[in-house]
DNA sequence: AAGTGGTCTAGACCACCGG
DNA sequence: CGGTGGTCTAGACCACTTC
């Protein structure tokens, strides 16, 4: 690995480089979810740099999330477990305070033309398709959201002969696809409930709502997920901490 | 600067206690925002630890915006400009894109007994009292939200004899009683909009509102300004993003 | 040129985990 | 016990800013 590919222009640290080869590793999928990889210092010396070098790289990919180290043990993979989704892409709380996954239920999986939409928010060329997720979300008994996801038929093949779609879908993006969520974009609005609202969610005409517009990223920083999910928040509420 | 207090127990990283070191300079008042820091080797020998320890400790408080580091100049206190606050505290966006700083209307200054939302928020004693600051805030000519913030009358002296409260609170917070805000924590729901909301913002009784409620906290983690807001989203968004 | 933070190295030792 | 990550050190050199 170099040292310096140029001593002014285009200057980039070795951390850097080091990162960037990590991360295709991932994506190549020679590191999976879950396993091992090398030691500090196996690394260092496959990649022809100190151990100080690589600890940069791996702690600011453990800061993003991608990584998770364990003194005495090893560094490993992220994985997508309930606890991690819960904790770091779940912000819908319940005003009381303990905590469930939500839980899941499909109404429709189909495939259509993006809309405008969809086409801006997911980057797609003219003619790509999309997969069209249609599915509610229960806090236990209590339903509490209704949601559609949106994803790029070129990258998720075949998802329409899927028997059944999964509760946590970024464990499925990653087994199945091997695309890794690692950013979240939300933005939010309050709106008048309407006729599929009161169709689907049972609320009123006119009622309150608080909808969610997601869009998720993966390792390469490329839109892969668009999410329109519009919630109850009667006994609920969605946090965000800034620092 | 101990190396090591007990070998087992209660064992705190040097760089922790480092921080700790720079974080009660900060809060004494020695070092105001906006002040240079010494530099790494001088607060080294200072503290009698190595340049990299104290680093470690420097770019912990940067990555918590405490501080701000500048390549060949130095490193400084962070100041409350605008911008800062509306990249790092002010999460409301028009859809259009453009940002502005939003402008304030004070409409009421008075202390009151706390209500129990309040002083729960805040944690206050049995008998402390609050001021409460109602206001409405523009986005250009355009009317975005109402608001009213509660802040312990202990800690903000003589707050109702101010002849105005400026449109940036936080730099008044810092430059008048030297509270540093830090950490924001906010609760977001869909409400409908009552009678007040009528009086002030206009809207119909009804209408879906986006309530935020916010607790910040001081470079103690201790909350010291409380404040709800409604908001208007029909050309707005709440913006969040998680990695 | 002098002073700052930013990168990189090499090595020592500590805390933690598992067999 | 050996192996892992976590802390701390000392020193060299680079990049950026200011004078």
């Amino acid at each position: 690995m170099d040292a310096r590919a140029d001593s002014k222009l285009g200057f980039r640290p070795l951390y850097q480089q080091v990162r960037e080869e990590i991360t295709r590793h991932l994506a190549s999928g020679r590191w999976q979810p879950g396993t091992m990889l090398p030691s500090e210092q196996e690394l260092a010396r496959e990649l022809g740099v100190s151990q100080g070098t690589v600890r940069k790289a791996l702690d600011a990919m453990t800061a993003e999330r991608i990584l998770v180290r364990r003194q005495g043990r090893g560094t490993f993979v992220a994985e997508y477990e309930e606890s991690r989704i819960l904790f770091q892409f779940f912000r819908l709380y319940p005003d009381s305070g303990e905590r469930l996954f939500p839980v899941s239920k499909v109404l429709d999986v189909r495939s259509a033309a993006p809309s405008e939409e969809e086409r801006e928010a997911l980057e797609l060329e003219p003619k790509a398709e999309v997969w069209r997720i249609s599915r509610l979300r229960y806090h236990g008994s209590e339903l509490i959201m209704r949601e559609i996801l949106s994803l790029p038929v070129a990258q998720f093949v075949d998802l329409g002969e899927l028997e059944e779609i999964p509760n946590n879908v970024y464990r499925l993006y990653s087994q199945r696809w091997g695309i890794t969520i690692t950013r979240i974009s939300e933005k939010l609005k309050a709106v008048a409930a309407g006729e599929a609202d009161l169709a689907e969610l049972g609320c009123a005409i006119g009622a309150p709502l608080l909808e969610i517009r997601r869009v998720a990223f993966d390792l390469n920083k490329r839109p892969v997920e668009y999410r329109r999910s519009r919630c109850l928040t009667d006994s609920m509420h969605y946090a965000s901490d800034l620092s």
